[in-house]
RNA sequence: GGGCAAGUGGCGGAACGGCAGACGCGGCGGACUUAAAAUCCGCUACCCCUUCCAGGGUGUGUGGGUUCGACUCCCACCUUGCCUACCA
């Protein structure tokens, strides 16, 4: 402590300075572990407690769990932590059961790479950056239930999470109940012959291996040879989420190649329309909503097959335009679809055009030669060369069903394999990239939708009839784009050619990581190589100890390499004997484990109940915590607090796997979260130098408006807050400088929560003064004794005090913090001014900020001499009887302008009103003798007067 | 290129279509003090007029519109941020 410290500590030696915070806050925090102070009570189980709590409306309030690296927490991270903490006492203190409480996140790619830099075993250090993590969030002060907290590292808690997996992989979508279902029900319709079995023969008469390849085409989770993001830098694949848009990893941002590599699917697909239509009920962003939709990518159109001439092959399409059928005149194919090679002539046809090869001798020359170019681009290179269309002609001819013409078939990689069905008709007249494309490949254009008058423009995508549509077969032209959609998909699934369709741009969520720090798949193989699950006495299969658990990582530009899994090099481990139930037999492992959000694809449910060891959780404490009510056709977690970021991944993984679960019966929710809430970022000031490079923000001066480092004129931005950038303030030193109950009145006064804004040091005091203010309306800063006196309060003050708790009120609520302190305060200054504070004020004070600031509430609710927590108190509610005025001020306007006040009842009727405004002198000298046209009477706040 | 937000004092931000700038930071002045810190009190959007008292005008990115009345609603534009990107 500074001497200055020191010497104002003589003077008031109980002054509330950051020694005497620390104290308190030390001191509550110790004694509210020691009772449970923040424990929920379950109905039943063992966490069940006090039934008349249990009685209680529930809230579950939830933050996005952290994910505990090594670096450590600086004050951006824990405002949404501090935001939930605020909402559950408010809660709690209006009567709710409040579950409040936080596990941590810590399988995954940033432990490992830690572990692997630092040279110690990803648990050791994951459980180091853990302990760490929770020393710095214990010093805040949070309200949470800490028997409910764990990690996805647990074993007791990574076995559900691989008996989650089970589920998914023992069971199927049934398109026609729209649900998934029990693959053991899927196998009886088949040996029954209730559902056809793909194929020509029946399910008696395939092998065990053939059976198993039937099936993997319907369970949710399963296994394919599908194309994958491999990024050799990482030594893994990777899922589509986890790919830039430049085709970059998004971790450490190495060149990701698409390889066809067997991993591990989970068939999210099936659920896109639920994942759609269900977002309708949620209470969350539209903007994220929005994400999830675009995501989702859900188009309604038609597949068209197109016959290629002289071959038996048809090329399927989809299009969203079935009605500008007559206007394709060429088709494309993506460079890596299966058609290509078997529809490739050996010689150039009749009528090749040059700018169509490539310079190429042959077709087969020119493919390969434009699929190499192609693989060997860069994401980089394709976004610079921007809509430049490249391509080469394959050779082959494929006919227009409704023009009865020859349109050339191209390759080109404007068209994507991931999307629709890799290919596509081209119609230039109305899609721009086709439009682009056939004038740079001299393509014949025809306009089969009639643009606008005057339409100068290229391809016309609007709105129009239709033209040149018409032979004698079918005849669109005149009709609007939506009856020739129409007309043009009854025909085509007429002529058995074609039918309407929905296509999705998601696709599905690739499960497998070749990773040592993530749960092992409860799977093994048998010797035909037949997977089969572990049945759930076998769980958790734990991660083995290993020697060497680092990755097998390549040259970042390497594609032509392929991943090896950190567990297939422990043979030990990998090669078992088990009894599956038909005696011991040898198997395999799976050696790739799960991707780091399978964690947290389920997390909520295990702090409902999560000790439990034969349930994931129980359905008692499920249908409490998570069951549908209030009409909701959902039900889920109350509020759930994190960042924007989660839009597309783990938010759409958790509703999915949640889905997944209500279906099978386990739980009564097919949402995970109710009402979503995303808080804003804090932002801090970023000084660069001369050559742009960060340096310490802490060390910078300012001087008349420009800003020094070491002498040197350095710029000013605003960024994110981070080691990297120099400009780091940890949640540690604003404790240490003013106690923590400051620091979460400063975060959540700083601003709406939802919006992003600066962190600023030097205003943090603000709040630090707020806090000094009120204890010392309580305490005398030289005796420590209470100073409030019994007498009651007087109207004026019962006024200020009604209206603070109503607002206040109404603010925490709706999750309006920085309003609520600021009416706070408002009460907290007028009663500064009081010459004595009368005890039911002050309690009342203490009530108010004991959500926002717990620890100095804790502290003055017993120095007033009550026992009991105030965690528990009942939250102050307002006396309308005081929310009304004495008098009220009138505004007078003319023609809007304010030109007058009057004090007023606020009982004045209309009438009286409208006379004592007109007859104010002011409002007689404005209005200049004009007569009046209208006058506008809102009593007793506002009369607005009209001059003829 | 597309989509979604948001633009209010020196700064962070308040304002059910009804007194713009609550509350806080910073700044200025005063009280207390030998002095400083802390604390307490007052002032603090801009311009004009005025010795004072008082008074007048302009103001919520720009331009239009709806309305008795617009920071708020509608249209166009500008700027910034975020998301997304050849999705057929």
């Amino acid at each position: 402590m500074s001497e200055t410290n020191t010497a104002a500590e003589v003077a008031a030696p109980h002054r509330y300075t950051a020694a005497l915070a620390a104290d308190i806050e030390a001191r509550w925090q110790d004694l509210w572990d020691a009772h449970g102070t923040y424990d929920a009570p379950n109905p039943g189980g063992d966490l069940a407690g006090d039934p008349e709590v249990v009685a209680r409306p529930k809230k579950f309030i939830m933050d996005m769990f952290p994910y505990p690296s090594g670096a450590g927490l600086h004050v951006g991270h824990p405002l949404g932590y501090i935001a939930t903490d605020v909402y559950a006492r408010y809660h709690r203190m209006t009567g709710h059961n409040v579950l409040h409480t936080l596990g941590f996140d810590a399988f995954g790619l940033p432990a490992e790479q830690y572990a692997v830099q630092t040279g110690t075993h990803p648990r050791v250090s994951t459980e180091a950056n853990i302990e760490n993590m929770k020393a710095q969030l214990r010093r805040l002060g949070l309200g949470h239930d800490k028997r409910r907290s764990f990690e996805t590292i647990d074993p007791a808690y990574y076995k559900w999470t691989q008996w989650i997996f089970l589920q998914i992989f023992n069971s199927w979508y049934d398109e026609d109940a729209k649900k998934a279902r029990p693959i053991a029900e899927l196998v009886r319709l088949f040996e029954s012959g209730e559902r056809q079995v793909p194929g020509t023969r029946a399910w008696s008469e395939l092998s065990a291996v053939e059976r198993a390849e039937v099936l993997g085409e319907y369970r949710l989770a399963y296994a394919s040879d599908a194309p994958v993001n491999w990024c050799p830098g990482l030594g893994t694949v990777l899922a589509n989420e986890e790919v830039t848009a430049d085709g970059r990893s998004e971790r450490g941002n190495f060149p990701v190649f698409k390889s066809k590599l067997r991993q591990w699917n989970m068939r999210i697909t099936a659920y896109a329309d639920r994942l759609i239509d269900d977002l309708e009920a949620l209470d969350w962003p539209e903007a994220i909503k929005l994400q999830q939709r675009n995501w989702i990518g859900r188009s309604e159109g038609a597949r068209v097959s197109f016959e290629v001439v002289g071959h038996d092959e048809k090329i399927t399409v989809f299009t969203t335009r079935p009605d500008t059928l007559f206007g394709a005149t060429y088709m494309v194919l993506a460079p890596e679809h299966e058609l290509v090679d078997s529809v490739v002539p050996a010689e150039w046809p009749e009528g090749t055009k040059d700018a169509w090869t490539g310079g190429a001798r042959t077709p087969a020359d020119a493919i390969a030669a434009y699929r190499k170019q192609a693989q060997s681009k860069t994401d980089v290179e394709r976004q610079t060369e921007g809509k430049d269309k490249t391509g080469v002609f394959t050779g082959a001819y494929a006919r227009n069903p409704l023009t009865g013409e020859r349109v050339p078939v191209f390759v080109a990689d404007y068209v994507l394999m991931g999307y629709g069905t890799g290919a596509i008709m081209a119609v230039p007249g109305q899609d721009e990239r086709d439009w682009e494309f056939a004038t740079a490949f001299e393509l014949p254009i025809v306009r089969t939708v009639a643009p606008p008058e005057g339409w100068e423009g290229e391809a016309y995508t609007g709105q129009g009839p239709a033209i040149n549509s018409a032979n004698d077969k079918l005849d669109l032209n005149g009709m609007a784009v939506d009856e020739a959609k129409r007309t043009a998909i009854a025909w085509v699934t007429e002529q058995g050619i074609g039918e309407g369709t929905v296509n999705f741009r998601l696709r599905d969520w690739l499960f497998s990581r070749q990773r040592y720090w993530g749960e092992p798949f409860p799977i093994v193989y048998d010797e035909q190589g037949v997977a089969h699950s572990l049945p759930e006495s076998m769980l958790p299969l734990e991660l083995p100890e290993v020697e060497d658990y680092s990755p097998r990582t390549f040259e970042p530009d390497d594609a032509d390499t392929s991943p090896e899994t950190p567990l297939s090099r422990n043979e030990d481990w990998v090669n078992v004997t088990l009894d599956l139930g038909d005696g011991p037999k040898r198997y395999r492992r799976e050696t790739n484990t799960m991707p780091n959000w399978a964690g947290s694809c389920w997390y909520e449910l295990r702090y409902l109940d999560p000790h439990n060891s034969e349930r994931l959780v129980s359905a008692e404490a499920e249908q409490y915590w998570m069951g549908p009510r209030d009409g909701q056709p959902h039900g889920g977690v109350d509020l759930y607090v994190g960042g924007a970021e989660h839009a597309v991944l783990h938010l759409l993984y958790a509703r999915f796997w949640s889905k997944v679960l209500f279906d099978l019966g386990h739980i009564s929710s097919n949402e995970p979260f109710h009402k979503l809430y995303n808080q804003g970022m804090i932002q801090a000031y970023v000084y660069r130098d001369s050559r742009g490079i960060a340096v310490p923000a802490a060390e910078v001066e300012e001087r008349d408006g420009a800003f020094y480092y070491q002498g040197e004129k350095v710029g000013r931005l605003l960024g994110k807050m981070g080691k990297s950038l120099k400009n780091a303030v940890t949640p540690d030193e604003i404790c240490a400088e003013y106690g923590a109950d400051t620091l979460r009145l400063y975060e959540m006064a700083m601003g709406p929560l939802d919006v992003s804004r600066p962190w600023d040091t030097r205003a943090v005091i603000g709040q630090y003064r707020l806090l000094q203010r009120l204890w010392r309306n309580a305490v005398d800063e030289a005796t420590g004794e209470v100073t409030v006196v019994s007498a009651e309060p007087d109207e004026a003050t019962l006024r200020a005090l009604h209206k603070a708790i109503d607002g206040v009120s109404q603010d925490m609520a709706n999750l309006r913090f920085n309003t609520a302190i600021a009416k706070v305060t408002e009460l907290n200054n007028f009663v500064t001014k009081l010459s004595e504070v009368p005890r039911t004020v002050a309690e009342q004070l203490v009530l108010l900020v004991a959500p926002l600031a717990p620890h100095i509430a804790e502290e003055l609710w017993r120095k007033l001499g009550r026992t009991t927590s105030v965690v528990h108190a009942d939250f102050p509610v307002a006396d309308p009887a005081y929310l009304v005025d004495e008098a009220v001020t009138c505004v007078v306007q003319i023609k809007g302008k304010v030109k007058a006040r009057l004090e007023v009842a606020p009982s004045i009727s209309d009438e009286e009103l409208e006379k004592a405004a007109l007859a104010d002198p002011a409002v007689v000298a404005a209005l200049g003798g004009a007569g009046i046209r209208k006058v506008i009477v809102r009593a007793p706040k506002l009369v607005n007067i009209v001059p003829a």
